[in-house]
Order: structure tokens, then C-alpha cells, then sequence
DNA sequence: CGGCATCCTCGAAGATACTG
DNA sequence: CAGTATCTTCGAGGATGCCG
């Protein structure tokens, strides 16, 4: 089930955004710059600490944020977009701002069969 | 950008990305404009019917695609992308010049782990 | 031809408890 | 504080068969 390469590149992409919290951790990240692990739990509320630690493990294995440990106790870990993590902004932004209209888009459809 | 992660769309773009052949579905429609069923599923090698269904019946409930019956023996039915659908393209088009990068990216990577 | 109805698999996501 | 380590749930995705 392989598909024509040309045409498939979006999956890569997508496979990165796609984990349920990975869009929202890369906002907050790109909005603050570096966080570390507990403020960016308390920015999402609902996650547990397996999947945060998940999420950010499997972008640090892409290279789009980067973990810095502090020795020290109690243990301190900052998280930062890389450079070439930023290279997602754009398509992040384009995303919201479609999901943003489509929201809107919905709401006009339902509100013309209303009136019909 | 000072967007409120509170009002992110992001995920709602994703939402309707997200299904394992949307996209290449999308890009396919894209290009041809309009497809049968069987042309479609012709051009998805591995897709099943039911997971072909169920993809196009998830995107014409968003008003990406439009579905056209033929009322004949045999039956025949046309997908085709709405105009609303059309604005998906630029992000879709961000994500395959992403993906495609990002699999240099790695091919870099693993390159320089392995000359050192 | 273009479906729909079933049944099943398997991994992502969640809950919970423990630790350096 | 910032994680592991398990166990469980849940539903997307897949296989197969029947139908107008």
C-alpha cells in the first residue's frame, strides 16, 4: 500500500502534527519561546504527564523542539522550538486561520437551512 | 501573533486532514477536478470500499467535496472538490513542500550521526 | 458499480501508581 | 519536578460478505 511518493508528503507532515496535543504544545511554545515541563502542563489542562512527556518526546525526535535538562534538584527541563521547528509556523497559522473561518462556514450552513 | 490558544483552530483543520487517505484523496481531486468512485479508489492503491466511503462521506459533510449521483444501470457517482474545499489547498500544498523537506531533513541527520 | 452491515485488530490515548 | 511503568479503554482502520 504505497502511494505515489509525489504525492504523499503531506502524511510527513501530518504525522507530526497529529498527536492530539502536539498542535496546541507547538503554539504555546512558539508564543513563549521556552517553557518548561510543568508550566507547559499547566497550559494544558487535561493532559496527563505521560502524554505531555509523549508528545514532546516524539517532536524532540523530529528536531522540532529541543530539551534542555538543568543537574539540579529539584530537576528543572526547559522545552524550545528549534529553528527548524519553526519552519512549521506557517503552516500551523494557515491551519488556524482556515479552522477559524470553517468555523464560520458551518455556521452560515446551518443557519440557511434554518431559514429555508 | 498573540493568539489565544483558548480560540486555536488549529485542531478543527486537523479534524477534517486527518483521515488516513484524506489527504491524498484531496490532492487527487485536486488535480483531476472530478473522479468516479472506482476511479478514485483505482488511484488508492490498498484503500478498501468501506474506507473509501467513509472518507468521502466525512469530507461532503463539510462541504469539502461534492458527491453527484447518476440515477443508471450501473450507477454511477462523481466526487469533486467544492469551491470551499479549494481554500484547503494552500495548506495542503504547505504540507507537502514541508513533508518533503523534513524527509531531507532526516536523511541529513542520520548522515552526519553517521560520519562522525 | 457503488455502496452498506458485521466483525475484528491494534495502537493511541487515558488512569493510576511509583521514583530519582 | 519531571519523569517512568503498567493496565485499561476506545475507536479508527481493515477484512469480508451481501445488495440494489
Amino acid at each position: 500500500m504505497e502511494k505515489k511518493p509525489e504525492l504523499c508528503r503531506v502524511d510527513d507532515a501530518l504525522s507530526i502534527l497529529v498527536g492530539k496535543w502536539k498542535p496546541i504544545i507547538l503554539l504555546h511554545l512558539l508564543q513563549k519561546g521556552t517553557l518548561r515541563f510543568s508550566e507547559l502542563k499547566r497550559s494544558l489542562p487535561g493532559i496527563t504527564q505521560k502524554m505531555l512527556t509523549n508528545q514532546l518526546r516524539e517532536l524532540e525526535e523530529e528536531d522540532i523542539i529541543s530539551r534542555k535538562v538543568y543537574p539540579q534538584v529539584p530537576p528543572k527541563v526547559e522545552y524550545s522550538i528549534t529553528e527548524y521547528g519553526k519552519t512549521l509556523e506557517p503552516i500551523l497559522e494557515a491551519m488556524h486561520e482556515w479552522g477559524t473561518k470553517h468555523t464560520l462556514h458551518k455556521k452560515n450552513k446551518v443557519n440557511s437551512k434554518a431559514s429555508s
